[in-house]
DNA sequence: CTGCTCTTGTGGACGGCGTGAACAATGCGC
DNA sequence: GCGCATTGTTCACGCCGTCCACAAGAGCAG
């Protein structure tokens, strides 16, 4: 019983899992108010430790920042895999295949409206292509974002809806319009829009990909 | 010639243009380093003054950044301009509607990969609807990038291109998708696409919007 | 059990930031 | 020429990220 961790107060002057709790304390602060609300020693003040216990765990803010921005990646994931599983299954595999693609979109643009700030975390530290397939940004299915939006396009390919020739970069085509939306929604001139006029819109995007790749 | 501005320095310990002088800094801050590098002590540093004067034209850090930010939207309007007028007028009028189009396009990703900085900080700030029509983020023609834009899809109404009932709400579908691919060119995993790469991508994104609205 | 070492948290300090309040130099209107 | 509103300066505060030296346990060797 020398560490005793049965209380939330520290009985020892170990914390015992101080990265994690820096880390939740770091993506509460993201969800309130975007990666620029990431302080270090808020986070710090947060676990009830001193500013600099932090560096024993995170080289730095940026290193803290990035694994907040993991941890939004993969709650992202975690909402598209949400609004996929929601979804009723028709065995019209052309149906099924549209459904699902169009989950990706609705649930990437759910999420952006549900938490913003999580949301703009996601994307605020510069990724690299092999950071975007990084298994801290994968959700349940142990996918990241941007491998469910290929999964969904994969399927379209194979259901006959989307021609393979098409195939290759679609999957950019497609978040940046899905992206360039959710942004719109929550920074941009689209703030304010009910969640009505909102789903309506992003449906109407979707179907705009859909046509146009 | 008590107020002497001809050598660069100061004569009087009277700036004389201190509001233009810090905000050219702050844009030149912002094109180096993006929103975050607009650091008002630095502005200062950079016009030979002391800190607490840029509060004599600016209400704080955010003000002087909102100035940097219309700016910067102000130069995107130029870059998108220019796209225009580089284009051959060929009389065809379905023809020239959809080149003024895809230029907006071109131009509005031409310019977030030559000037990144400035490009994110045009929307760091986020704006009403109000402000996306203000005067101080237009072009040489007065017009903002988003008004540029309307401009074009009604050029490609009146052409006939596009179905007047398709029209409204088209500029949110068709933004989301350009600045979608914009941010992920210079922020995103399309970070590195060479210049080809990227104004292959853009074309095809155009296109697909084109064919999608 | 004793003592050594490695890990993890603490305390103090530094420089940089945004910003407030008091003060001073200046140019302008009377 | 005088008084005043304007504009820049100086001093000060609190917050931030971060470095360094230190201490308190944990874990292991004997």
């Amino acid at each position: 019983m020398s560490t005793d961790r049965t209380g939330g107060e520290r009985a020892n002057y170990r914390h015992g899992d101080l990265r994690r709790a820096l880390l939740a304390a770091g993506v509460d602060l993201a969800r309130g108010g975007g990666p620029t609300a990431v302080i270090l020693r808020e986070a710090t003040r947060r676990a009830g430790v001193s500013p600099n216990a932090a560096y024993r765990h995170f080289a730095d803010r940026a290193a803290l920042l990035g694994a907040v921005c993991d941890a939004a990646q993969s709650a992202l994931a975690t909402a598209i895999e949400a609004e996929q599983d929601a979804l009723p299954a028709h065995g019209d595999r052309v149906l099924d295949a549209r459904a699902r693609f169009q989950a990706v979109g609705t649930g990437y643009i759910r999420f952006a409206r549900a938490e913003p700030g999580l949301f703009r975390t996601a994307f605020a530290v510069p990724d690299n292509l092999d950071a975007s397939g990084s298994a801290a940004r994968a959700g349940g299915t142990g996918r990241t974002p941007f491998q469910l939006l290929a999964d969904a396009l994969d399927g379209l390919v194979d259901a006959g809806v989307l021609p393979a020739t098409r195939r290759q970069g679609a999957e950019f085509l497609a978040w940046a319009a899905v992206h360039g939306l959710a942004t719109l929604l929550i920074d941009g001139p689209l703030r304010g829009l009910d969640n009505d006029q909102a789903k309506q819109l992003s449906q109407r995007l979707v179907l705009m990909v859909n046509k146009g790749l």
